[in-house]
DNA sequence: TTGACAGGCAACTAAAAGGTTGCCTATTGT
DNA sequence: ACAATAGGCAACCTTTTAGTTGCCTGTCAA
């Protein structure tokens, strides 16, 4: 759980997260594309502390490897944090909020 | 929102916010109490990044400080990252599980 | 009004994290 | 077979962050 935590703090992580999201199963090679400020070294790394955290899960085949999102770990976080934190007070917040988007 | 991520990647922090869910309002003392690893002056560091964050609002009152869980954020977290990933969850699942099952 | 209490500020140290360069391995296509 | 492609590993530098010590400010109570 820690190590989620860690992962998120990054922007260049959860820019990775975001690309992957968006297209899942991504090439290394095309993640750097999508982050041209990094190397591909330092694309590599991000992506394994994202693997570590169990964030994203990655198949090699050949000489490519290809990562894929894994969404399970962040729901956990929701469930530790949302249902602790005042669960029904932001239940009532955002369905006053969806009531006033609808109007 | 960059501040929100940095904030809940310590752990010392997470167990401030833990001590305010289940005590809210509680004075720098009375943290320092339940971190006994830490020095006073050490948390209220990390209080001051809770803050920076805004996961915690602070009230002075004479010469204690009150300290206050703030789930807004944390709420916000969730709407961006859940709504965001659950809504491709089963469609990532299934296709990280039809990657898998590929080869 | 003075001492004790609650907290704030600043400088410094040590450890961790981000990022790079350089080189190595494995796979693929010609 | 060999050149090109995709990626991995390790050493290194730099910045950030966690934590400390030392001292200062404001508030309350006797």
């Amino acid at each position: 759980m820690d190590l989620v935590f860690k992962a998120l703090a990054d922007a260049g992580r959860r820019q990775l997260l975001d690309a992957l999201r968006d297209r899942n199963g991504q090439t290394l090679g095309e993640l750097c594309e999508q982050l041209p400020a990094l190397t591909r070294q330092g694309v590599t790394k991000h992506l394994r502390l994202l693997e570590e955290a169990g964030l994203v899960v990655t198949l090699r085949r050949g000489r490519q490897k290809y990562h894929y999102l894994n969404p399970v770990p962040i729901n956990e976080i929701a469930e530790r944090w949302i249902s602790n934190y005042e669960k029904d007070k932001l239940r009532a917040l955002s369905a006053l909020k969806a009531a006033l988007e609808e109007s």
